[in-house]
DNA sequence: CGTGGGGTTGATATAGTTCAAACTCTGTGG
DNA sequence: CCACAGAGTTTGAACTATATCAACCCCACG
């Protein structure tokens, strides 16, 4: 059933993930698992008899709906625990999306066996139970926003905060834009587009595919809550350069026909 | 700085609270307090010192954004614990919006300081954070849904769920349309005239404005996956009839204006 | 050299927002 | 008892952001 493949982890890996992790109690219980990206980790309605980690590499938490849409509810990065719950099955599946992905894979019923007799790793899986709800917490402010623009904006900036291991204001995408459009309820095509439009007026630049610099970090958090202040959105096709010198104060572009 | 007003619980809401938890050590911790509609439980931004349980009654987590519009990501309703984080501040705010709620107040730190010593505590705890969990990711995957139908027909559903204390299919809506709006990302309005058209097309009855009776829940599923099977959507204001005979049986309903 | 998945761009249709107004209900004060 | 006010709800009409449909480009891979 498990598209994973065991392997012998080498010694760095397994160096690394005993260091994401104060203590190695619940580490001892975790099995390494090296993946592919298209590599499924669990299955919606599996029974839930793991956790897993992201020890390197990035997957994706996602639904199926009865009409065949796809929904992301997470992107668990290196260190994000996921696809846990007490009981029960996945209500999501769990798939890989960076190819090099190490997953530490650890078993439900010993680990809260360990709890019962371990404050240590009881409090552990506390800690990590309100991480996630946190992340959540998140994920649903960011829904709530209402304008593609917020949306993509924010998820940028949610971004460049997890992957912070890079250089300053350079962000690693490791999902495609299916992957972002499925996460932000958005049309992949209204996706692109709205980072075309945040590339055209200089907020962010593109050094690859997926790979992107925020070149105006203040542009990029402004239109992550674009309805404040009046702020004019960006728009797809509109080219004139030189945003407005008052952060947050408004965008004023030519033709831009703002109806603030 | 808080609004609430502590009390003398009469015995029998101490006993209710009693009820809702297996077992007492925790709830010794426990302070309860007396709600009216529009209390603050807790403001965004406060340090959180204590989590919250709703012995009776409803409440709302919301968030306020830069703009001035409001975000609402949870309605905790009996039984729920809500504003928990395991330090620094509250991402939300706590506000009653129902009549005489009953709130139980637990300290933080001696909570998890009893968890360290108290296999027990802390399995509760664990299981609080689950549920937590579980709860936010359905809203989260509802809404990741699409259109207003299937976020309104969902929430419904959703309510009819966790209200599963009054008699079959009549669900009680403590919440304003504001609120629901605020929670389903829509417009007032939208969700006004959703229900209106689930009402005109004998999916649901109005028993009072914030009373709804289920009188075809085979539908009222269907609509929240209205997607599913090219299902037309209900319209609002749409009373033809002669709807396909296709598959997940459409509505035929012709001119059935019932204001009930 | 073709094939296919991911990405971008364009044109059009539509669901939902926004603005505006009226209606209901509840409480309050004369 | 009635008038009035205000919050919550519903309805209408117009507008627009986004989905949808349809190409097309790019690149890796067989």
């Amino acid at each position: 059933m498990d598209l994973l493949y065991a392997t012998q982890a080498p010694a760095s890996v397994a160096e690394d993930a005993a260091r994401l992790v104060a203590h190695g109690a619940m580490e001892n219980l975790a099995t390494l698992f090296d993946c592919r990206a298209g590599d499924t980790v669990y299955f919606q309605d599996d029974r839930a008899d793991y956790w897993y980690r992201i020890v390197s590499g990035a997957a994706r938490e996602c639904a199926l709906t009865a009409d065949g849409r796809r929904q992301i509810v997470d992107f668990p990065l290196r260190g994000d625990v996921f696809g846990f719950c007490t009981h029960g099955t996945h209500p999501f599946s769990g798939e890989i999306i960076a190819d090099a992905t190490t997953v530490a894979r650890y078993p439900r019923r010993r680990v809260e066996q360990l709890a019962e007799t371990d404050p240590e790793v009881a409090r552990q899986i506390r800690e990590i139970a309100f991480e996630s709800i946190e992340r959540l917490q998140t994920r649903m402010a960011l829904l709530g926003r209402s304008s593609a623009q917020e949306k993509v904006s924010a998820f940028l900036l949610e971004m460049a905060e997890r992957c912070a291991a890079g250089p300053e204001d350079s962000i690693v995408l490791p999902m495609s834009r299916y992957d972002i459009a499925d996460y932000l309820a958005l049309a992949v095509e209204t996706v692109s587009r709205t980072l075309t439009a945040l590339r055209q007026h200089g907020v962010i630049a593109f050094t690859g595919v997926r790979q992107v610099r925020i070149v105006d970090r203040a542009l990029l958090a402004a239109a992550a809550t674009a309805r404040a202040a009046g702020a004019a959105p960006f728009r797809h096709g509109d080219r004139s350069g030189s945003p407005s010198p008052a952060v947050l104060r408004r965008i004023q572009l030519a033709g831009s026909g703002d109806r603030s």
